[in-house]
DNA sequence: ATTTCATCCTGGAGGC
DNA sequence: TGCCTCCAGGATGAAA
């Protein structure tokens, strides 16, 4: 389930890969993968990309941006167990293929992806990797704020609400980029329970899962995002944060602090992991 | 306006 | 062994 850190290593695989590559052809294999403007005619979007030039890659939130010398980006959006895979046109398609690029030299990058929740947009772009006005032209959900650059007031204030903290937390539209894996795993780092209500924390335990987000997503980055089963970079490497994981998917397993076995619930519709000791429900 | 909820999908797990 | 059912998980759009 690529959240920001996967996004964030795709990226950075596809900017030594692919920038300055000349597009030969783009096919959609799904069309219902396709979102936008281009929703029910990808085909015209594919021929303005032809023989034009990636020039930017980049990441908002979840969500990759491939920037060309057209005026059309590409924007992907993972879902599940979409990946995106560097190799050659020479290779097979499987069934999981619904979308590919190829480039001059019979390079190829393929949208992979089983369970099909990722999406495509083909979007216009006023300039050379300009995200903003990108994201105000999509016909998508407003993405909230970059965690990264978040400061300790904006995140007081996203934390002013009588949700509970892990909804808040997941929802893209407040701060974007946090998937399951992470937020539990931040909420740990700050001995928060993921259940409690978001408004009740304190300013100096909001502070520090402020700092337990951006020092969890920096060192899933660097280790290359989590795999659990689906995620590859677009070398078609697994992850390698999977082993650092503190109680996500790790319920029965003895606390890395406490040794109190790690628990698992439903909080806001998704599975939680916590521990009881170090999380204390109130 | 805000928040909750069903829906989309398939591979893998578990039951029998 | 094999068939069947169940379920995770993110984002969306409808409903409350």
């Amino acid at each position: 389930m690529p959240e920001l850190p996967e996004v964030e290593n795709i990226a950075q695989s596809l900017r030594d890969e692919i920038i300055g590559l000349k597009i030969k052809d783009v096919c959609v294999r799904r069309p219902n993968i396709i979102r936008g403007a281009y929703m029910r005619q990808w085909r015209k979007a594919a021929d303005k990309l032809i023989n034009r030039a990636i020039t930017a890659v980049t990441r908002r939130g979840k969500r990759l941006i491939i920037f060309t010398d057209s005026d059309l980006a590409i924007l992907v959006q993972f879902g599940m167990t979409g990946k995106f895979l560097l190799g050659t046109n020479s290779v097979p398609l499987d069934k999981h293929t619904h979308f590919y690029i190829n480039f001059m030299f019979d390079r190829q990058l393929r949208l992979v992806d089983p369970r099909r929740f990722g999406r495509v947009w083909f979007m216009e772009h006023p300039g050379q990797s300009n995200l903003d006005q990108t994201m105000l032209n999509a016909g998508m959900s407003k993405l909230g704020l970059e965690p990264f650059g978040v400061t300790a007031r904006q995140f007081r204030q996203l934390l002013d609400s009588k949700r509970v903290i892990k909804t808040i937390l997941l929802d893209q539209t407040r701060i974007a980029g946090l998937g399951n894996i992470y937020v539990d795993e931040s909420l740990f780092r700050a001995g928060l329970h993921p259940g409690g209500i978001a408004a009740d924390i304190e300013p100096a335990q909001a502070e520090k899962l402020r700092r337990a987000v951006v020092s969890v997503l920096k060192s899933a980055i660097i280790h290359g995002g989590t795999t659990f089963s689906d995620f590859r970079n677009a070398y078609g490497e697994m992850g390698r944060f999977r082993r650092r994981l503190k109680v996500y998917q790790r319920q029965g397993s003895p606390c890395p602090r406490c040794k109190t076995p790690i628990e698992r619930m439903v909080i806001a519709g998704r599975g939680s992991h916590f521990c009881p000791e170090c999380q204390p429900k109130k």
